[in-house]
DNA sequence: CTGAAAGCGCTAACAC
DNA sequence: GTGTTAGCGCTTTCAG
């Protein structure tokens, strides 16, 4: 169908190894000749064939994304973050969606391993990191994003998830909230323990006792967050709810709406990541906010370079990315203690428009 | 490094083309034979390398899917509807996106192009169809979705814009609403174009003046959404806003929180196309559904089935998926005709639920 | 500096 | 039924 490099040398009257070295400046190559090379390749449109090369140099120039949950916005800039960088090397990138489900995860890595991809950056379902052992029994380059996994040694990029938790739940505390939800998300992840931890560390630090009926373990989804959210508000005396994923925040918010329960105003809400919306909504969401599309493209940077390595030495890398804390409206001081009645889609809106106290505005990197 | 299908064949001590074919059934294989082959292939855990399978077959195995907006979720539910029909049938799939931008389309097109992917999913930047030319100058199997292009002939899977955005209108109108903004999307692009056009039929049909200045030709992202309708609201009399895009709806809402404008009391807002958040938000949106999801299923179809087919005849199939009226709180009736002061910053959030008179619930498939 | 030729892993004629 | 062999389009020794 289209010109190959043969078609090109017989037109230019040299050899396909002299073609080849003038489309890949792998050899040099008399001025004349590459002249005579380059107008054959004009006049027959000649595009080398990738599969011809893929197959001689054993690499498909490909990577594979392998995410949880492309409805997530946090996941998506994370995609544009990876997809910029195989952009500017002319990698195609073949992404992937768990929805949370490790079979799922599985069958992607060994249909993608078959598939001879150069390499892998996932956010693996399971911290235990079964679902990545083809991966790595592979020796196949791999970066880990979001989440780490326990006991292996892989490139990883996350957020200082406990860091950022903490700060969170101290935002919270220094308003006045002692008995303050969670919803944690799936168990077995990293990124969700950690959150976990640093909600638990705020506590202690502050002298306030744990109380696992403020913990709901829930998923990841906003149906979950939901009906976690509507469980957590039967704890007496709650006053406010950290979610720890960005579809649970969104759940939280729907249960409010259906309850009538007032934001800030009966509980006030602080959600884990920020996302375009977020400022959308009524209130709108104070946040701790996530480097996503760095996340991505470092992660980037990280599998290129372990891709360029070859298969040597592993020098193992992580990077921690900080968070950073945008408070808006959906965080304000506890009401007074009150009469907890059950009302039932009395769906009163909020009035008072409490502006928290101190407010950064965070710096994200614009999507492209 | 893997096995290779000649030290299977060694091992099982019969030709390469014996394996090959116990591998892909192209042939009958004695069972003797075959149970040999395929023991040997378990001991050395061979894997047909799909490169020199896609050289040989001049098919890459892969297709590629380029979208406008990954932010906008419509979109990712039209990906996994693609990924889907993808995965069945052992496929890759190359997601790229544009960003609206018909440049950095052209440049997907074309380096999918020389990457020799199998087949394009794509829904163009531009109705003129520019950005596609090289595509079909090559005969490439293509399906353009959610967007149809001009005077091309190609396979197409859109909603039945006009038929919703009458709908929504109607909707307004029936409400009691007379002057309706309109925040349309990016001109030259099939969907938002032929939702423009429903609008003004369905103001045509009930007598009601069309008036430029009601209608905003915006962008298709929340910032432009929200600046869109600032303008908008300038506007004398209006009571009502029919925003053409996903992205646009939010940054609608946005507008309406910065300036104290209560949605539905003071202005009524529809929304093309739900998401799984339009219920969380304050109010929960009245939209015009679409089938997202079988909209990327479809398009698989039809794509793998083009690439069966072969560059035969290229009889060109168009599938017209319809939509479904979701009505929720964002939309009433309008206000008494009131002096219309400029309120700045005043945010005081609705405080009455009116139930929009007839409800369907629409029936949306499961993301997976 | 350039050409000839081997071969990446596989499939599909073509033989027997 | 099965084996032999010729490439798919390319890169890369190895000779000159």
């Amino acid at each position: 169908m289209s010109a190959t490099i043969k078609d090109v040398a017989e037109r230019a009257g040299v050899s396909i190894a002299t073609v080849s070295n003038v489309v890949n400046g792998s050899r040099f190559v008399s001025d004349d000749l590459a002249e005579k090379v380059r107008q054959a390749i004009v006049e027959l449109g000649y595009q080398p064939n990738p599969l011809g090369r893929a197959l001689r140099k054993g690499k498909s120039f490909t990577i594979a994304l392998i995410l949880p949950d492309h409805s997530n916005p946090f996941f998506v800039q994370v995609a544009r973050g990876v997809e910029e960088q195989a952009r500017r090397r002319e990698y195609g990138v073949i992404t992937c969606n768990t929805d949370e489900d490790p079979e799922l995860e599985t069958f992607y890595v060994a249909s993608l391993l078959k598939r001879k991809v150069d390499g892998f950056i996932v956010s693996p379902t399971f911290r235990g990191g079964e679902t990545l052992q083809p991966l790595i029994a592979h020796g196949a380059p791999l970066v880990v994003v979001d989440r780490y996994i326990d006991g292996m040694k892989v490139d990883e990029v996350f957020s200082d998830n406990e860091g950022g938790a903490y700060e969170a739940t101290e935002h919270l505390v220094s308003l006045g909230h002692r008995r303050i939800g969670l919803l944690a998300g799936i168990p077995g992840i990293s990124s969700i323990e950690d959150r976990v931890a640093g909600y638990k560390r705020a506590l202690a630090e502050h002298g306030i006792p744990e109380d696992e009926s403020l913990i709901a373990q829930g998923c990841s989804q906003i149906k979950e967050g939901a009906s976690s959210t509507e469980s957590l508000l039967k704890q007496r005396g709650i006053t406010a709810i950290f979610s720890t994923n960005n579809m649970m925040t969104l759940g939280a918010l729907q249960c409010f709406k259906n309850r009538g329960i007032r934001c800030p105003d009966d509980v006030s809400l602080i959600g884990f990541d920020d996302s375009e919306w977020a400022s959308a909504f009524t209130p709108s969401l104070t946040v701790v906010a996530q480097q996503s599309y760095e996340m991505g493209y470092s992660a980037g940077d990280l599998l290129f370079e372990a891709i360029a390595r070859g298969k040597g030495e592993h020098k193992t890398r992580a990077i921690k990315l900080q968070t950073v804390l945008i408070s808006r409206e959906s965080t304000g001081r506890p009401s007074e203690p009150r009469p907890r009645k059950e009302v039932h889609r009395s769906a009163t809106s909020g009035e008072k428009n409490k502006q928290s106290p101190s407010t950064k505005s965070g710096t994200r990197r614009p999507s492209r």
